[in-house]
RNA sequence: GCGGAUAUGGCGAAAUUGGUAGACGUGCCAGACUUAGGAUCUGGUGCCGCAAGGCGUGUAGGUUCGAGUCCUAUUAUCCGCACCA
């Protein structure tokens, strides 16, 4: 019987999938375990061998756990809200929703393009995925529960002193009863202070329009990041070095009115949980960055006025270095401070105004590309030294961020390198002063730009002779005493913009009354997507959903009505923002949980049962992005009840990409003649790209087939190497269509079987790592299953005996079992296919054909190469799976060694070998070494100095 | 600039506690069988050398009887952050 792979996958797929094999059950006696993947965004693009990487390494894990009796939730779905979709609708007038459903269930688009479908090429595959659990984030019946947690987020507020999400009815309690002085909150940083009674006198607009600074997810006017190309604004994790991460087009700052969501607010809570998640460490660091924690104090300044009406004004700065406040020379603002414009003098006005014109035009990208020059603007005001009482010049300049802090730096130069480049830039203008140097026995310079932490304070009053920690301590008591100053720890991290001007998105369940956003009552979600006419901005720059005719919100009817009918007293316009791409990501574990529940996002059993997610597997580009936001919503959700545990993955594995390997050809200058790689010394070759397809294993162009490919190469003429063949080139590189590098996993079940192109993928190296893609290896896997057949079968059928194993039939397969599953619990998939065909290669020699041995063995192989493993189950006899079979027990008495062949050193060399039995002691083995003949020739006469021997190990002779 | 990771044959890689470097696979060389081979099987294959032997885990040192593995310095590549006060 020979070994056919299509035939064994269709049979056990179909198997699979009547039998609902992997159907997880939401109770069970069994040990939960929750494997998940980064779910996809379903692009029309379709899979290449480099996506299903990390799917099949968590398939290996959700098998193996399997059979270890564990009930495995191991589910699938689509992040299927999002740009391409939208781009693609504007392009070729298609609705999302259709694109969308084509690309996850294959079929054919409008411009008759054929699309396998993400679901088919997933199948073949043969994941052991619960499909019935499937989510995707754009049916209603999903995003209805994103909605409701928007809700949740509007109706909460953060509360410092318990470190915890509150609803925001216990806050308007507070204030009812005694105000908001007391509150301690997360909120916005210009919060005015009330009573109770000033409070309860307040309408409800303005009670309204407070609370918004209080929420969890509110809206404010705030400076986003505007990317005209996109047409829409973008959150700081979806920008890199300057312009968008999609379509890398140009990104402005802006102020709009937006829905932020209140991350800050878990700024401290997220840096440390990442002490408690097994995470690889450079994306902990990644976040712990990104949340960017710097310890030190807030200082006021006051603004000293220049003339006798102008308004008492003060300069708050955030300083990690409070112990170097004498060493202030200057101060500087951000261009975009609000105090700018109120105490620039007269004289200074026009010079301010032509910088804060000439630095707003700069883009973000010119203004980071371009750190080295140094720019500012005296504005003739002055602020008073909090101690000395010195009038401090106030400068601005774009070496202060508007987003950091608050805007406004006190310029140490003798402590600071970029304060010092500025003072020293501007030296001998008017508003620069000599630079103070506040350090003992160190030049200014040096002290800018060296370590200053262990450096002596000097010229500072009270801080004279302390060193950084005792002087920032000091430093800031005394400014708590004088009320102009206290400790203060700052975050990096941002509110994050959570609208988005685009059509394909999650609408938000919110209308307005009178300019201010109502919530709709959760009971009347979802609130569906309109239909449009177009997927553009209106006329009037309003987003995609200006155009919806029927999109206004009858709040007598609790539904969603005609657009014309808006008369802003029972019927009012709703939300023409979507919510962005990590809206519907931030919580669909939770989802598969209980993918049906319609009343909740998962019923509270489901989710004490299934917790959090035990392994993730997924890229690492998420660092920022979908997994901060998956820990900020899984914290608040943990805060209000919802969710079970503080963390929502425990442990995070980051799959390396997978490159193409390109094929180049080389044609010579100005000719249609094309040079083999061999011969291409001295000639003046142009390197093309060549389809892969045409290349075999040994790099050997399919000459016939090239010629086909294109017109122009039809009349192609070739100088071949000494074989008569033609070799290609090739180049490790992005997989991409416009590289012709591309293999399709299709490709690579149809030719050789899906537990090939499983095997395969683990066997290439390890996980974590980036490596290159080469379909000639893959003969190797290929050979080793039909090498592992056929210890099962001959020519005529099953050759399976019930022989008694030998000795060295259960070494083979107990050094497998306990290699496998520490590999697998070791994410070190590569080693146990190597494992594999070690053992293969050992029964193979051993003309081995037992049920003893070969039962086990296919249940060993099943996580790797599940179809070919329930056939030989099957063909052994059993009528149910091998998926749940339990995995064998390793005994280590069937490795028990009586001899060892001793490695024999002198000085450290290895000479020569000798089998010892393993009992023998240190002076018996040194004793028959040193009678050995090889021994004696090697020392040729000399006598060792010492003689080391480590029984079982190593025996090294030395002198 | 700061932080993280990586570096081993022609290629992908292995080496669990410091103990025979290069397992396993590919590629290559030789052979067997075959009408044929992108089938199957056998042997060889780190580098230099006819050999004895020498040299070998990015580079330079160190610790040790013994270092891919530990320590110090350094280089290169990749990734993240980056005027963060």
């Amino acid at each position: 019987m020979k070994y056919n792979p299509n035939e064994i996958d269709a049979k056990w797929q179909k198997y699979w999938a009547e039998n609902q094999t992997f159907a997880a059950k939401n109770n069970s006696e069994k040990p939960k375990h929750y494997v998940l993947d980064m779910f996809p965004y379903p692009s029309g693009a379709g899979l290449h061998v480099g996506h299903p990487l990390g799917y099949i390494a968590s398939d290996v894990y959700s098998r193996f756990k399997r059979h270890q009796g564990f009930n495995v939730l191991h589910p699938m779905g689509y992040d299927s809200f999002g740009l391409p979709a939208e781009q693609y609708a504007i392009q070729t007038g298609q609705r999302p929703e259709d694109t969308t459903r084509v690309n996850i269930d294959g079929g054919v688009d409008k411009e008759g393009k054929q699309i396998a479908g993400y679901r088919k090429q997933l199948d073949k595959i043969g994941f052991s995925f619960d499909w019935a659990r499937e989510v995707r984030t754009s049916n209603p019946d999903y995003y209805k529960h994103t909605q409701w947690i928007f809700i949740q987020l509007f109706n909460s507020w953060y509360c410092r002193k318990q470190g915890k999400a509150f609803d925001i009815a216990e806050l308007v309690k507070v204030f009812e009863e005694e105000g908001n002085k007391l509150v301690e909150a997360v909120c916005d940083d210009n919060v005015a202070i009330f009573t109770a009674e000033e409070w309860n006198s307040y309408s409800e607009d303005q009670k309204e329009k407070i609370l918004l600074q209080y929420r969890m997810t509110y809206l404010a006017e705030t400076e986003v990041n505007w990317c005209p190309g996109l047409g829409t604004v973008l959150a700081n994790d979806e920008i890199v070095n300057g312009v968008s991460e999609r379509g890398g087009f140009p990104v402005i700052r802006k102020k709009m009115t937006q829905w932020s969501m209140r991350i800050s607010a878990y700024a401290e809570r997220l840096l440390q949980g990442l002490n408690d998640i097994d995470w690889s460490e450079s994306i902990k660091e990644s976040q712990r960055n990104w949340i960017g924690k710097s310890v030190g104090a807030m200082v006021t300044f006051n603004v000293i006025p220049t003339t006798n009406n102008q308004q008492p004004e003060t300069i708050s700065v955030f300083t990690t270095r409070p112990d170097t406040i004498f060493g202030v020379t200057f101060m500087t603002l951000a261009p975009e401070h609000d105090l700018v414009a109120k105490i620039t003098t007269p004289e200074q006005k026009e010079a301010v105004e032509a910088y804060i014109e000439k630095t707003a035009k700069r883009s973000e990208r010119e203004r980071m590309a371009d750190v080295k020059t140094i720019s500012g603007v005296f504005t003739g005001a002055y602020a008073e030294h909090p101690f000395t009482k010195e009038a401090i010049p106030v400068w601005i300049g774009d070496y202060v961020l508007a987003g950091y802090g608050t805007g406004a730096v006190m310029a140490v130069p003798c402590g600071d390198e970029r304060d010092y480049a500025f003072a020293n830039f501007f030296k001998g203008t008017v508003g620069m002063p000599e630079i103070k140097n506040i350090f003992a026995n160190v030049d200014i310079s040096e002290a800018a730009y060296g370590s200053k932490d262990n450096v002596e304070i000097a010229n500072s009053d009270f801080l004279n002779g302390l060193n950084y920690k005792k002087g920032t301590q000091k430093a800031i008591e005394k400014l708590e005493e004088i009320g102009q100053g206290k400790g203060k720890t700052n975050y990096r991290l941002r509110d994050a913009v959570f609208s988005r001007q685009r059509y394909w998105g999650e609408p938000f369940p919110v209308y307005y009354v009178n300019g201010l956003p109502k919530m709709i009552d959760t009971q009347h979600l979802p609130i569906i997507l309109p239909e449009v006419e177009k997927y553009l901005p209106t006329e009037d720059g309003l987003p995609p959903l200006g155009n919806a005719a029927v999109w206004a919100w009858d709040t007598k009817q609790n539904k969603v009505v005609n657009t014309d009918l808006v008369d802003n007293v029972s019927i009012f316009p709703l939300e023409l923002n979507t919510m962005p791409g990590w809206a519907g990501s931030s919580w669909y574990w939770m989802r598969y949980m209980d993918a049906h529940n319609e009343n909740e996002f998962a019923s509270k059993e489901a989710l004490a049962y299934w917790e959090n997610v035990d392994l993730y597997i997924g890229g690492s580009e998420h660092a920022t992005g979908h997994l901060l936001y998956s820990r900020f919503w899984n914290k608040f959700l943990k805060d209000k009840g919802f969710a079970p545990t503080e963390e929502p993955f425990k442990k995070l594995i980051n799959q390396g990409m997978i490159l193409g390997t390109t094929a180049y050809v080389y044609r010579l200058e100005g000719t249609n003649t094309f040079v083999s790689k061999n011969k291409i010394e001295g000639q003046n070759v142009q390197p093309i790209r060549v389809d892969v397809h045409f290349v075999n294993s040994s790099d050997e162009l399919n000459i016939e087939k090239f010629k086909a490919w294109r017109e122009d190469f039809n009349t192609a003429e070739f100088i071949l190497d000494e074989n008569g063949k033609y070799i290609v080139g090739r180049e490790v590189e992005k997989m991409s269509k416009s590289y012709y590098n591309v293999v399709t996993p299709d490709d690579i079940c149809a030719e050789y079987g899906a537990d090939t192109l499983r095997l395969y993928e683990m066997f290439l190296g390890p996980l974590e790592q980036a490596k290159p893609w080469n379909t000639a290896g893959i003969s190797g896997v290929f050979g080793f299953l039909k090498k592992l057949w056929r210890l099962y079968f001959d020519d005529n059928g099953l050759i399976v005996n019930n022989d008694e194993p030998t000795k060295d039939n259960l070494k083979s397969l107990h050094k497998t079992i306990k290699k496998v599953a520490e590999d697998i619990e070791n994410f070190s998939f590569n080693t146990s296919v190597s494992q594999f065909m070690i053992c293969v290669n050992e029964l193979s020699s051993q003309n081995c054909h037992s049920r003893a041995i070969l039962e086990p063995l296919a249940i060993l192989v099943s996580p790797y190469a599940p179809h070919i493993a329930e056939e030989l189950w099957a063909q052994l006899g059993h009528t149910t799976s091998i998926s749940e079979v339990a995995f064998p027990v390793f005994e280590a008495s069937h490795l028990v060694e009586t001899n060892k062949e001793y490695p024999v050193s002198f000085n450290g060399k290895m000479r020569f070998t000798i089998e010892l039995p393993l009992d023998l002691t240190k002076e018996q083995i040194e004793e028959i070494v040193m009678k050995d003949e090889r021994t004696q020739k090697q020392l040729d006469g000399r006598t060792p100095n010492k003689v080391i021997i480590v029984p079982g190990k190593i025996i090294n002779l030395v002198g």
